[in-house]
DNA sequence: AATACCTTCAACCGCCTGTGG
DNA sequence: ACCACAGGCGGTTGAAGGTAT
């Protein structure tokens, strides 16, 4: 693909490929270090920083992740979700393993402009919006009108709790952490579970209140492709085969 | 078949926070 | 206490594919 000005644009194969092998090695948190030394990222040219290989990562590369349309129970938790802690996305991703925030913010804008348009074109109620909403309309999220006037539909404006995204900060994503459902605690509770050959059951850990349902199966296209034998090796392992990094360089 | 319009989603941007020196 | 840097997050953009005309 040329090679763009501004925008770096998709990923290719062996940028992916690149990505995964480092990962394996270093980790999933030194990112500005890993796309150093894959060669990702090299000195004094603008390409792939250590930010865009950790969003490629989690949206993307990541094993644990899901891939295709959400499901209706996907759907619903989403807009429950989104009711109570408004454009949280990281947090309401952290329900839906396999999701990630990208995905449910893209999805949101989606049904936010699906709302908009059966507002301003209303459907006979028997046949509007199969999903989600039916059974909150009556109820709808406090203090909020998720639902604006299409004219002026902010597709973002968080529907969710007086928390706006800015105001509810890092304390309470400690909080969440401390409680156990940072997203590190989700793969590794994934990564468990595959090893018992039953992921079903570690969704229901992710279960907040009721919520909990199954998944298919999950991967990104390069994770099958790719052995998984990379994630079992630990940090001083790799740094053994850290003249790979020479190897993988000359791509 | 051509095209215009719409939808989806990967990727980027900018701000904020945490951490280490 | 201050500063610099890296990582995380929410918001936005744009390319590609799909659908309607």
């Amino acid at each position: 693909m040329a090679q763009e000005e501004i925008r770096k644009g998709p990923w290719t194969e062996q940028e992916d490929f690149k990505l995964v092998c480092f990962v394996g090695l270093f980790g999933d948190r030194r990112w500005d270090f890993i796309a150093k030394v894959s060669g990702l990222k090299v000195a004094g040219e603008d390409n792939r920083t250590g930010k865009s290989c950790r969003l490629r990562w989690v949206n993307y590369l990541h094993p644990g992740l899901k891939r295709g349309k959400m499901t209706p129970q996907e759907e619903k938790l989403v807009v429950e979700l989104h009711a109570k802690w408004g454009n949280r996305w990281s947090r309401i991703a952290r329900k839906l393993p396999g999701r990630t925030d990208n995905e449910i913010k893209n999805y949101w804008r989606t049904y936010m402009r699906k709302k908009a348009q059966e507002r301003k074109h209303p459907i006979p109620p028997s046949s509007s919006s199969s999903n989600c909403y039916s059974s909150t309309s009556n109820n709808p999220p406090a203090n909020s009108s998720p639902f604006q006037a299409p004219e002026e539909v902010s597709y973002y404006d968080t529907g969710g709790p007086s928390l706006s995204a800015p105001t509810r900060k890092k304390s309470e994503e400690k909080e969440d952490r401390e409680k156990g459902d940072s997203m590190d605690d989700i793969w590794k509770d994934i990564a468990a579970s595959e090893e018992n050959n039953d992921i079903t059951q570690s969704y229901n850990c992710f279960s907040d209140e009721s919520y909990s349902f199954t998944c298919p199966q999950m991967a990104s296209p390069v994770w099958e492709f790719y052995s998984d034998s990379l994630w079992k090796m630990d940090e001083d392992e790799s740094e053994m085969l850290l003249p790979m990094s020479n190897h993988y360089s000359s791509w």
